[in-house]
DNA sequence: CGTCTATTTGAATGTACTCAAAAGCGGTGG
DNA sequence: CCACCGCTTTTGAGTACATTCAAATAGACG
């Protein structure tokens, strides 16, 4: 259960075996169905997600209804509203599962007892969040130098597994275009 | 000099005067003249820059020669390649002095000093790199929901000494639409 | 088998871009 | 002081990329 998040960590800090026991005690694990909510919506989110099994979305709901989905998080990804840890920041982000899928819940107050009784994952969620900051930064940059075809080329390339696994209108959000577009570009692509 | 980054750092952690101490002498002040360079380009980032005075643009050229705005910085901001303590990540982005303009640099090396020696500072880190993820995040889901003129507005609203003191081409970069655009935008609006 | 949702297809439209050229603006040197 | 140069902004025409709306088709699930 704990192997694949205790693998993750390993790959930015090292761990004692009792610094183990310390972090996995603070995760829940969940399962939770598909198309499921992973935590109730409409709440400022306070937990992280690590993502043990299946597919989960991170997704926005603006003014007029829509949907526009911020992130998509296969195992071995951490997902979450991690924006809930900025003073001010309001947020509202759901996360939905794609496929059956486990969790292991991380409380945002745990996070912190952790940060601050073993600096150590200070420096891991640091890492955490300057890869999640680079991330979202690249694909800021994608939008506005390619067009929605080279976009989605790249994204197939980039994640080969999640555009078998991911409905294309999950896709498409994730994009930036209707899904209409992005079923007009699939075709004549091929 | 230093008076403009302690306080942004004490809104984060509470340093003592020795450690203030300690992380001012890593600081390098740098005066740089309107329209150049504040980091020689082309080579993987070393230093985050905190701005005292002025305004910095971080930017990166794409395959066809074109520049694309990433982020701008003001007094009191911090700029600079965050990306490049990632493992793996090989961005090469450039920052320029929009004015005559002073910074403070901190060596990325001398930065991991300091997470190493006090731990305060991975915390500091960690929450400045937390605002960057949401501050992306947030211009990823306004490019999704919002049109050209609608992000413009918000960006007058939401900073408005920017868009007083930053050229229009740089704001449009910005804004990822064409400076022409922003030009018919600006004035069909008034 | 029927219902519900996702995907595909197509036509009309809109948003934003490209290219070209003119106008404005600031600095520099004659 | 004025004329010129280089760069930014504005303007406009034509176009491309992507959206909206509507309807047909396909798939998934009970």
């Amino acid at each position: 259960m704990y192997a694949a998040v205790l693998t993750n960590v390993a790959q930015s800090i090292v761990l004692t075996p009792a610094e183990e026991e310390a972090f996995t005690t603070c995760l829940v694990p969940k399962h939770v169905a598909r198309l499921d909510a992973i935590l109730p919506a409409g709440r400022p989110a306070r937990y992280l997600a690590f993502v043990v099994q299946g597919c989960v979305r991170t997704y926005t709901t603006d003014a007029k209804g829509k949907e526009h989905v911020l992130a998509l998080a296969p195992e071995g990804w951490w997902c979450g509203n991690f924006t809930s840890l900025v003073p001010g920041a309001r947020e509202l982000l759901a996360l939905q599962a794609l496929e059956d899928t486990t969790v292991l819940l991380l409380r945002l107050d745990h996070l912190e007892q952790l940060c601050v009784q073993m600096p150590k994952f200070e420096r891991f969620f640091r890492l955490l969040f300057q890869n999640g900051y680079l991330l979202a930064q690249r694909r800021l940059e994608a939008r506005a130098t390619y067009t929605a075809a080279v976009r989605y080329a790249r994204f197939c390339r980039q994640y080969p597994q999640l555009h078998q696994r991911v409905a294309l209108k999950h896709i498409a959000s994730f994009l930036g275009i209707t899904p209409e577009f992005l079923s007009m570009l699939r075709t004549k692509q091929l």
